[in-house]
DNA sequence: CAGTGGTCTAGACCACCAG
DNA sequence: TGGTGGTCTAGACCACTGC
């Protein structure tokens, strides 16, 4: 007699082990969803619940009337959080601590222009402040922000709220980009994340946008041998 | 007369813009699911996937018999695609090619030796390659195997494909961590990857379980310059 | 205890698209 | 055009957990 799995977690299990242990071979065509059900014990819904989920974390490829393909090419997805700099120092057991270091609207340089969409001299507000863990510098913090989408951005109160947090808060967005690199600090850089010059740096840069609307451009610059991670 | 939102898209949409828009404001707690299928015309299962759905980005928390929560610090995630190297080449545009440099069985550092729960003295499999795309050097990957959870990898032909791609066809695996940091070139690195010793260099470090069973750490030291780029 | 979300079921209709 | 997945519904039972 089967085995029953009449919860989605439990197919969900099965399934995948079937994959692993070669049941379901890459690129093979596995059993529509009512033949699995009434496999299974349980009803389509269960089984396409299941089946979906695995779908999204694209070890299987679904497509109506052609049915369901076990990935040639298992690509994994990971989820990477992004959280408000605040909560992750505190996260680690450190004290917090913030500080401006300048404030001021003026046109930005030719590529935040560009990359925040906005007619030539147009000014924007640039925002630079050091996030401090522990009392050490943490993250050199270098944002602009579109004065046109957040108008209110022009009175917060950057010295006691990171331009992080405030927007996360204040300015809705639908959408962002994400780009990660290393870089090699510069003088200035590297004097305020006490660092020494040249040294090799973790850099982020995330925009994000309100629709159609760029908000605002945040490059972020960690201090040494930080380290960035994820599970999948 | 209200309108009707009857499939989870316009469901999760209609929710997510009463976010923005703050009629649901962060630390609100929202009207649970039969009240919003009643307000918009679906049933309980089609509001509870979409709330579901927005509770997996991380904007709202969800809690039996407490109800349903706007986040204070809505943490976005972002889905970040681990992808096989020659297929991310590939989808560049670019041509790919591969060089093994060496390949050898012996007792694996300390540091890997942990990270991979070894015995003291166990030989791992330990494979050196360079990804090349259109030509040039892309990244540089420097692997160990546990051959006592993957011995089929000793006889796996590492000249013609990468570890990489052999491990991700036949050595299944659970589940995996991901480290991203930025490093310095080292003398031998920069010379493998045509760049400058002291270079900054994005790194990566994947590590991957069958269950409990470690299964291979991965680094992979990319070419100056690259970006790792992600939505959400 | 009782309100809320988590899930299952059976049945239905539909969209997509490979043959 | 028919097989397959995508989704909806109504109703049900259950698991958590705040009160």
């Amino acid at each position: 007699m089967a085995r029953r799995f009449d919860n989605w977690q439990a197919v969900h299990d099965e399934a995948l082990r079937r994959i692993r242990d070669g049941v379901w071979k890459p690129g093979e065509t596995i059993p529509p969803e009512e033949e699995l059900a009434a496999e299974f014990g349980c009803s389509r819904a269960t089984a396409n619940r299941a089946l979906r989920t695995i779908a999204e974390s694209g070890m299987i490829e679904r497509r109506r009337k052609a049915g369901t393909r076990v990935a040639e090419n298992p690509v994994r997805k990971a989820r990477f959080e992004i959280p408000i700099l605040r909560l992750e120092v505190e996260a680690s057991g450190q004290a917090y601590s913030y500080a401006l270091i300048s404030s001021g609207e003026l046109p930005p340089p030719a590529r935040v222009q560009a990359l925040l969409s906005l007619a030539p001299d147009t000014p924007a507000l640039h925002v630079v402040a050091l996030h401090l863990s522990g009392g050490q510098p943490y993250v050199l913090e270098d944002r602009w922000i579109n004065i046109q989408t957040v108008p209110e951005a022009r009175n917060a109160p950057f010295t006691s709220i990171s331009a992080n947090e405030w927007l996360v808060r204040h300015a809705p967005f639908t959408n962002g980009e994400i780009s990660i690199q290393a870089e090699q600090a510069s003088e200035q850089v590297a004097q305020r994340l006490g660092a020494n010059t040249g040294d090799s740096l973790l850099g982020v840069e995330r925009r994000t946008w309100d629709g159609s609307e760029p908000v605002t451009l945040a490059h972020l610059t960690y201090a040494s041998r930080h380290r960035m991670r994820m599970k999948f």
